[in-house]
DNA sequence: CCATCGGCTGGGAGCGCTCCCAATAATGCA
DNA sequence: TGCATTATTGGGAGCGCTCCCAGCCGATGG
């Protein structure tokens, strides 16, 4: 049996209060009185019952991530790694514990919906949000804080949001490539029930109006950001245009699907530029938007610890600036 | 302010305990009070206080999954994602909650420590466990349940495990090379100073006394699992030895680096066989060992959840098989 | 028509902790 | 040295829930 505060009063000849001072770090204990209490703790092998804690504080001292992917998803987009870490390190610092779902299937969605309501976690931070996700409005509902990592679709949502720039990165590598000379540039972009695609196509085509070039529906063909989607539209784009000379994707992973597809036609004169500046985008030298993703995290983190704290009754939105990173492959 | 369950009670006009019944599915509750109930719950949106109900059932419904890597490893590795989706679907399916943490830190270890000690959850995974890891040991002495995922490098663990048959998978791969006629078989190894590494080239010897071939220790190259240290290897075996006629690699990475070596050096007809069959080798066409991720996650969650059951005695170690997966590198 | 039985139901007790307030010990100052 | 303060301390109350036990009520049988 796990040892109880009293018993530690007890073994230290305290009262309750006494240790439970001790362990919140209060300052109005006596330090002779709080070593004898910190010898009883260490004797006993006493942790703290948080089930007990939390339900007079009413606080959990969790955070939920929640990330709306498969594990597959989630496991091979180095974006996702990015933004961890970030959240990580920030929330380690303010000694609160991550947990961390991915949640794709309706019936898990609801499971985790009862748990994040049943008041386990002081807050939830949402990464990849998809169009048709109620999370978030039923958190508010619940008054769960909560801050989301990009935009949601839905403009009536008002939450709490953490944003990269993505019409402007999509701008910049656009612009870029543009200014080495390319005219026919096509775009392969995200699922379009994702704000972030939405965004980036427009970045694309603000670009070529900038520009003053035409945009033509048949330089556009769609992914989910996967390697392999990006390998799929890069075909039908050779297909359809064989004189494109080059491409913008909206991730690095369909930029490098579609690089592969290129190097296979023997296409090497056209130019590819992706979006995030992962770690694969160095290693194999594509020229990429580069997004602040551990930043991301941080100010995520920040937000919601914020919102915890004391609530704001106002909306926050942050957007962060990404820029371009030029390497080989334009 | 979230209605208790006193307020549900009082709306639906019941006492306090039928409620409580309704809410844990009670057999022993007329059906007409139990919609009447319901519909309560319903109208006052209710969702039962987790800590106060595991305060007192000192069950928590929440399962911690601890990867020991950082967030980088972690999120490149392919082995991690097949091991987590095997765990969640496992979970999800029994109404679990599944608390994910990376932690590399010392400081983040034992935050953890405290956090999984502190009755948060009711038991634990652990992954990519290291050797100087004292948490398998410190959970034990807590009473915290906990199932490693592959087997400790010190054998005094006294741990619950489920692991993959590492030796006959690598002893399936030398048995296949052997039977394409392959009789100069070299092999390129994990590092010593993990037990994978040690199977892995115990099941190679295997295979080959099996055969009744000598084995040589010009065949033997050291690799770090990455895909440089498997070039690397390559070409010293085929400075050592360039008779050989095929390689047998600890890992898919390595395989590919071996692979790459070879290509180079106009060495076609030397049959490569990895160890993983992760989506890599499947997309190089590489003959690999296949390990049952996805089974791994799903019974080590089978296990634990057995052993939160209803605690066993006896030390667990399943250990699951592996299979090959023919393609055309052999 | 009344006693008996069993299925349902309600409320007390208590899980381990923090918060509040009263009580006590210690300190300072005249 | 005595009294006013202030620094520490201890214990009651209660967080929201489940478990246990006693009581109720309707139905059944004599």
């Amino acid at each position: 049996m796990r040892p109880t505060i009293e018993q530690v009063a007890a073994h230290a000849g305290v009262g309750r209060s006494t240790v439970s001072r001790v362990l919140n770090g209060s300052p109005k204990v006596r330090q002779k009185t709080r070593l004898t209490v910190q010898k009883a703790i260490e004797e006993l092998r006493y942790t703290p019952n948080r089930a007990a804690r939390s339900l007079v504080t009413r606080r959990t001292d969790t955070v939920a991530l929640v990330i709306s992917e498969s594990p597959e998803r989630v496991f091979s987009d180095p974006f996702f790694a990015g933004v961890v870490r970030g959240i990580a390190a920030q929330l380690t610092s303010s000694g609160k514990q991550l947990l961390m779902t991915m949640a794709r299937s309706s019936s898990e969605r609801s499971a985790l919906e009862a748990y994040l309501g049943g008041g386990h976690v002081d807050g939830v931070l949402l990464l990849s949000l998809h169009h048709d996700d109620p999370l978030p409005s039923h958190l508010g509902e619940l008054g769960v804080p909560a801050v989301l990592g990009g935009r949601p679709l839905d403009p009536g949502l008002t939450a709490h949001v953490v944003d990269v720039d993505n019409q402007a990165g999509a701008y910049l590598a656009v612009r870029h490539l543009i200014e080495r000379g390319r005219r026919r540039i096509a775009t392969i972009t995200g699922p379009m029930d994702m704000l972030v695609s939405v965004h980036r196509l427009g970045g694309y085509r603000d670009g070529l109006t900038g520009a003053g070039i035409e945009e033509s529906a048949e330089l556009v063909a769609g992914g989910d950001f996967s390697e392999r989607s990006g390998a799929v539209a890069m075909r039908a784009l050779l297909a359809r245009r064989p004189d494109l000379d080059a491409v913008f994707a909206a991730s690095d992973l369909m930029a490098l699907g579609a690089l592969r597809v290129l190097r296979e036609a023997g296409r090497a004169d056209v130019a590819v530029v992706g979006f995030d500046d992962s770690p694969l985008a160095e290693q194999a030298g594509l020229t990429s938007v580069h997004q602040p993703v551990e930043d991301m995290g941080r100010e995520m983190v920040r937000l919601l610890l914020m919102l915890i704290g004391g609530g704001t009754p106002s909306r926050f939105v942050l957007v962060l600036t990404p820029h371009l990173v030029t390497r080989e492959t334009s």
